[in-house]
DNA sequence: AGTTGATCTACAGACTATGAGTCTCTTTTT
DNA sequence: AAAAAGAGACTCATAGTCTGTAGATCAACT
């Protein structure tokens, strides 16, 4: 599975845990609402700094948005 | 401490374990050899998928790039 | 000891491709 | 209807490439 699209699946996940809209996260982070649409679509190719900046208002380790993905997410 | 700079120590780290020079691993991975040496000095600000070419050839999952340093690596 | 050649790494400048970040509009979900 | 998410296009900063310089290390030779 391309790498971006896993990224994209882990961060929805981590966000619908945390209870966030697209649009939450993306005011809790600094970045803008489609930008995040973007990267849970597996369409963006985001930076290590940006993974960090996604991570941190979910209260997870930045490492985790790389996470292998199995099936039914 | 500084993402890239985390990322760059566990880069040297697993590079060194592989018995890989800095242009050894570029070659491997398709990047440019100063490239892979800003990655390890943590003044790059490399993509997710920058991340997995690095890793792949080393053998380890790409989120262990992301990984906690501790003090004295 | 000094020199030559090979290897590894840090660093700088300039360039091209692409990511960051935003806007607008459409579609889906509730 | 309203809230949430998808999608296309755009500008500007930077990711990533390439060329070259320089310091440090190591081994073989004189």
């Amino acid at each position: 599975m391309d790498i971006r699209r896993r990224v994209g699946l882990n961060l929805k996940k981590h966000r619908k845990a945390a209870g966030l809209s697209q649009e939450g996260l993306a005011l809790e982070c600094g970045l803008h609402r489609t930008y995040v649409s973007g990267v849970e679509r597996g369409v963006r190719n985001p930076t290590v700094l940006v993974l960090e900046q996604l991570a941190a208002p979910l209260g997870i380790p930045t490492w985790r948005l790389l996470e292998e993905v199995d099936g039914a997410g």
